[in-house]
DNA sequence: GTGGTCACG
DNA sequence: ACGTACGTGACCACT
C-alpha cells in the first residue's frame, strides 16, 4: 500500500510566497489555500496513494521533547494573511476526507518521521511531500521524498539522492550538525560551511565516525581545531536535526485511507471562498440555498405566442438566447425557438425581459434589422455593479455569491429558470447599495449604445495599412541587420533573455535593473544606455517597428470584416474602476505619441461621403478631482483659461504665468498627474528626473497651495480604511481589500488605488452619460451620424457630410453639459476625413 | 499560463 | 530595508 504523507505547513508556506496574494471578496485571503490543493491534486495524481495523511505543526504551549521546538518558535512568525489560511486547508482536507495530523509539541516533520518509518516497517511505500528539504533524511527503500519547488517537483530516491549529494540520505544530519542551518536555529561547527561539511561526511560518514578518527586524520590543523572547538556544539546540532521518529500519533497507515468526500460541505465552503477553479476540478457544482431540483419541461419547437407573454401573468421573461435559439421562461413554462421571425418578435415586444449578457442580443437584433425592447435587468451588469472584481458573472457564480436558488437540475435551463430569482437577489443589493440609478440611468442604458458602436464599427483601409506594414518590414530588416552585425551574431533581438546577453554578457553594457528572470531591457533601461553604442538604439527602433507591424499592422488587418470595417468588442464589466475596454481589436489603444505610430491613425476613415467627428474632453479627471475636493485655487487655475500646467506651475511657484518655464509647466504636469494617479516622491522624481527630496518638495508645495486637495485625498483613505471601499460620484463602489494587508507595500497600493479610483471612476461615469445622451440626440434629431468609438475620454462619430456640423455641436454641448461641475468640463472638437487629422 | 514589453487614457 | 504612480490589452518568448 502506498501513503502519501504531506507536510502541510511546509507546502502551505511555498504555496503562500509563490502565488501573489488573492482573496475573495470578503477580502478573506485564499492564495496559499489555492496553491497548496494545486501542488496536492497534481501529486495525487501522479502517485495514486491508498492512504493520504496531512501533517501539520502544533508546537504550543509548551515544548517538552526537544529543545528544537523552543528555537523554531522564536523563529518569525507567519504574516496574518497566511495563518488566517492554516484552518481554512485544514477544513478543506478534512472535507475531502483526509485525516490532518497533529500533535501537540511536535512539528509536521516529526509526524512524517514516525509514519514513514512505519510504513517502511510494515513494507508499505511512503511518499513525503514537502516544500523544504529537512525531510531528506528520512528518505530509504520505501521513503521517497517529493519536493515541491516554485520551478519543478524533484522526486527523491535513495539513488537520486545519492547522485547530488555523494552520500547517504540519513547522512544528511551529519551535514548539518556540521555546517547548522540558521533558519532551524541550527549551530553546527563555526567556520564550517556547506562545501567542507559535505567534504567530510562523504570522507567519514557520521560525525562520530569523524571524531573517533579525527586525531589521527590528515586534515589540516586548522580544521581540526575548529572540529575540536565545535565537538559539543556538533553533537548537539546532530540531535537537533534529527527528525523524531516516534511521536504520539496514529501510525498505521491503513488508518488513513481517506473517508468519503463530503461535497456538499466542500461545495459551501468552496463557493464562500470563491475558489471555482478547484470547484471544478473536483468536480463539485456550486452552492445556492437552496438547491432547487424542481423539475420543469422545455415545450421545444413550440411558438412562442408574443403577445400571450405580454399579458399580465407572463409580464415578467428571463430569457437566453445563444444566436440561434432561445429560450424564454415564462411562468412556470419555458418556450424555445430558433426561428429568427419569432425571435425578432419576442426581443421587440413589451415583455419586461431579464438576461444574462444582453450585449450581442441588441447586436443580433440590430443586424436583423430589429431591436430589443424593454429590458429590465442585465444580470452580468448588476453583478458588476456589487463587485467589479469578478472574472466573470455567470449565472451560476452569481446564484451562489449572492444566495438565489439555482435550479440544478434540467441542466441546460437551469440558468434560465434561476435568473428572475437571481435579479430579485441583486435588485435588492443594488438598491442596498445605493446603486440603482447608476444602473438604470446609465449602465443599463449603455448597452445598447455600446452595441450600436460595435454594429457600426470603423473603416479602415487596408491598403494603406498594409503599405505601411511594407515600410515597417523594411526597416526591421534593415535594423535586425545592423544589430547582428552590431552583436557579431544572430540572435532572436525579441527574447528578452536573449537580447539581455547580448548586451550585458557580451558588449559589456552596464545593467541597470534586473527583472527575476534576469536583465531587465525595457525602454527605459535602454534609453539610458544609448550612449555606449549604437546598437541600443538600434533595438529600441527594432522594437518600434515589430510592436508597430505585428500589434497594429498584422493585428489590424487580421479583424478587417467583410464590409472593410473594423467591429471592436467593449467590454462592459471588465474594469476595476468603471472604465470601458475594448479588445479583438483593441482600438483604445491606437498609437498617437509618437510621429510613426500616430500615422497608423491615418488608416482609421470616414466612409464616402462621410467624415469622422472627433470630440475629447480636456483634462477630465484633473477637473473631477478638483470639483470632488472643492478647492478654490484649483478652481481658479482652470477658470484662467491658460494651459492648466502652466497655470498651476504659476500657482505653485507663486510667479506670472509669463515667467513659468517649460521645464516648471513640465515639472507641474507630472505633479499633476501625480496627485490623480496616489502620488509617491520617489516616482516622481523618476518621472521628471529630479532628486526624490526635490520631488518632496514639490509635492509638499503643491498640497500646500491646494490644501483642499490634500484633504480629499485623506478623507478618501480614511474613509476607504473604514468602510473597505470607495466611492465615484455616482455611486459606483469598489472594494479595496488591499487596506485590510498588513504587508505595508499592499497597503500603500491600496492608499493609491483609493485615491485614484473615484476620479477615474467618476470620469467614466461622466462620459458614459453623455454617450447615452448623445446617442438618443442623433437619433431624436434624425442625423446621419453614429457613435462609433470611445477611448475613455473621447468619442467618435461618423456623420454624413451634410450633418457633420450639427453633429459637431451636439457632441460637444451634450458632453459639456453632462453633469453641473463646480468646474466647467472643456471639449475639443474636431472633424475629418481620418483619425488622424480629426484629431486635430 | 506567466512574465516582459509596450501601446493607449 | 523595502519598492514605488492609476487603469487597460496584445504580442512574444519561454516554461
Amino acid at each position: 500500500m502506498k501513503l502519501l504523507a504531506i507536510d502541510g505547513n511546509s507546502i502551505l508556506n511555498r504555496a503562500f510566497y509563490g502565488i501573489k496574494l488573492l482573496s475573495n471578496k470578503n477580502g478573506v485571503f485564499t492564495n496559499a489555500v489555492s496553491g497548496f490543493m494545486n501542488i496536492y491534486m497534481k501529486i495525487y495524481g501522479k502517485i495514486s496513494p491508498d492512504a493520504v495523511a496531512a501533517a501539520f505543526d502544533l508546537r504550543s504551549p509548551t515544548f517538552r521533547h526537544k529543545a528544537a521546538s523552543y528555537y523554531k518558535a522564536n523563529r518569525k512568525g507567519m504574516p496574518p494573511e497566511l495563518a488566517q489560511q492554516l484552518p481554512i486547508i485544514k477544513e478543506i482536507l478534512t472535507l475531502m476526507g483526509i485525516k490532518v495530523v497533529e500533535c501537540e509539541g511536535y512539528e509536521a516533520d516529526d509526524i512524517l518521521g514516525t509514519l514513514s518509518k512505519a510504513c517502511a516497517e510494515r513494507g508499505d511505500e511512503c511518499f513525503i511531500l514537502t516544500g523544504d528539504r529537512d525531510s531528506l533524511q528520512l528518505v530509504n527503500d520505501k521513503v521517497t521524498v517529493l519536493l515541491a519547488t516554485n520551478r519543478e517537483d524533484i522526486e527523491f530516491t535513495p539513488a537520486h539522492f545519492f547522485d547530488e549529494y555523494g552520500f547517504a540520505p540519513e547522512k544528511l544530519i551529519d551535514l548539518k550538525a556540521l555546517m547548522g542551518d540558521s533558519s532551524d536555529n541550527i549551530p553546527g561547527v563555526a567556520g564550517v560551511g556547506e562545501k567542507t561539511a559535505s567534504l567530510l561526511v562523504k570522507e567519514f560518514g557520521t560525525i562520530e565516525a569523524l571524531y573517533d578518527k579525527l586525531e589521527s586524520s590528515e586534515l589540516k590543523e586548522n580544521l581540526k581545531t575548529k572540529l575540536r572547538n565545535g565537538e559539543a556544539s556538533a553533537r548537539e546540532s546532530k540531535w537537533l536535526a534529527t527528525i523524531v521518529k516516534d511521536a504520539p500519533i496514529v501510525s498505521d497507515p491503513t488508518e488513513y485511507i481517506p473517508a468519503a468526500r463530503d461535497d456538499a460541505g466542500l461545495s459551501r465552503l468552496l463557493t464562500e471562498l470563491e475558489m471555482f477553479r478547484l470547484m471544478e476540478k473536483l468536480d463539485i457544482s456550486m452552492t445556492s440555498v437552496p438547491p432547487v431540483s424542481e423539475s420543469v419541461s422545455p415545450i421545444t419547437g413550440m411558438e412562442i405566442n408574443v403577445s400571450e407573454l405580454t399579458q399580465n401573468d407572463f409580464s415578467e421573461c428571463s430569457y437566453l438566447f445563444d444566436g440561434k435559439k432561445l429560450t424564454v421562461n415564462s411562468g412556470s413554462d419555458v418556450f424555445t425557438s430558433s426561428d429568427e421571425s419569432v425571435i425578432l418578435k419576442f426581443l421587440a415586444s413589451d415583455c419586461e425581459k431579464i438576461t444574462d449578457d444582453s450585449k450581442p442580443h441588441y447586436r443580433w437584433a440590430m443586424a436583423h434589422g430589429g431591436e430589443l425592447k424593454n429590458l429590465r435587468s442585465d444580470l452580468s451588469i448588476c453583478g458588476y455593479l456589487l463587485n467589479n472584481s469578478a472574472s466573470d458573472y455567470t449565472v451560476e457564480k452569481l446564484c451562489a455569491e449572492y444566495g438565489a436558488p439555482y435550479f440544478s437540475q434540467n441542466g441546460e435551463y437551469a440558468a434560465l429558470l434561476s435568473m428572475k430569482g437571481l435579479e430579485k437577489k441583486l435588485r435588492e443589493k443594488i438598491e442596498a447599495e445605493g446603486m440603482t440609478e447608476l444602473l438604470e440611468k446609465i449602465e443599463m442604458p449603455l448597452i445598447e449604445v455600446l452595441a450600436s458602436m460595435e454594429h457600426e464599427g470603423v473603416r479602415v483601409d487596408r491598403r494603406g495599412v498594409e503599405e505601411f506594414g511594407e515600410y515597417l518590414s523594411e526597416m526591421t530588416e534593415e535594423m535586425r541587420q545592423m544589430i547582428y552585425d552590431e552583436a557579431g551574431h544572430e540572435f532572436n533581438i525579441s527574447s528578452p533573455k536573449q537580447l539581455g546577453t547580448v548586451l550585458f554578457d557580451e558588449l559589456g553594457l552596464p545593467a541597470k535593473k534586473k527583472t527575476k528572470n534576469g536583465y531587465s531591457t525595457n525602454a527605459e533601461v535602454l534609453e539610458e544606455l544609448r550612449h555606449y553604442s549604437p546598437i541600443v538604439d538600434n533595438v529600441l527602433k527594432y522594437r518600434q517597428y515589430t510592436k508597430l507591424s505585428s500589434t497594429y499592422v498584422a493585428g489590424l488587418i487580421d479583424k478587417i470584416a467583410e464590409d472593410g470595417r473594423i467591429h471592436t468588442c467593449f467590454k462592459q464589466t471588465e474594469t476595476r474602476t468603471g472604465r470601458i475596454s475594448s479588445t479583438e481589436p483593441n482600438l483604445q489603444n491606437i498609437p498617437v505619441r509618437t510621429e510613426l505610430g500616430s500615422r497608423m491613425r491615418k488608416f482609421f476613415i470616414a466612409a464616402e461621403g462621410k467624415t469622422l467627428v472627433d470630440a475629447d474632453y480636456s483634462q477630465i479627471e484633473l477637473r473631477v478631482m478638483a470639483h470632488l475636493c472643492g478647492d478654490e485655487n484649483m478652481r481658479e487655475a482652470f477658470s484662467s483659461g491658460e494651459d492648466i500646467h502652466t497655470s498651476t506651475a504659476a500657482q505653485v511657484f507663486d510667479m506670472p504665468i509669463f515667467m513659468v518655464t517649460p521645464e516648471m509647466r513640465s515639472a507641474a504636469k507630472a505633479v499633476n498627474f501625480g496627485i490623480i494617479y496616489g502620488i509617491g516622491a520617489f516616482s516622481l522624481s523618476k518621472d521628471i528626473g529630479t532628486s526624490v527630496a526635490q520631488a518632496k518638495k514639490y509635492i509638499a508645495d503643491y498640497l500646500a497651495k491646494y490644501p483642499k486637495v490634500n484633504e480629499f485625498m485623506e478623507y478618501t483613505v480614511e474613509n476607504a480604511v473604514r468602510t473597505g471601499y470607495v466611492s465615484t460620484m455616482f455611486g459606483r463602489r469598489r472594494r479595496i481589500p488591499e487596506l485590510a494587508s498588513s504587508n505595508k507595500i499592499l497597503q500603500a497600493a491600496g492608499k493609491r488605488i483609493a485615491m485614484n479610483t473615484p476620479v477615474q471612476g467618476t470620469a467614466a461615469d461622466l462620459i458614459k452619460i453623455a454617450m447615452i445622451n448623445v446617442y438618443r440626440r442623433l437619433r431624436s434629431e434624425n442625423l446621419q451620424a453614429k457613435l462609433i468609438l470611445q477611448v475613455h475620454d473621447e468619442l467618435i462619430l461618423e456623420s454624413s457630410a451634410d450633418d457633420a456640423e450639427r453633429a459637431s455641436e451636439i457632441l460637444k454641448e451634450e458632453m459639456q453639459g453632462v453633469y453641473e461641475m463646480k468646474i466647467p468640463l472643456a471639449v475639443d472638437v474636431h472633424t475629418g476625413e481620418s483619425w488622424y487629422t480629426a484629431k486635430g
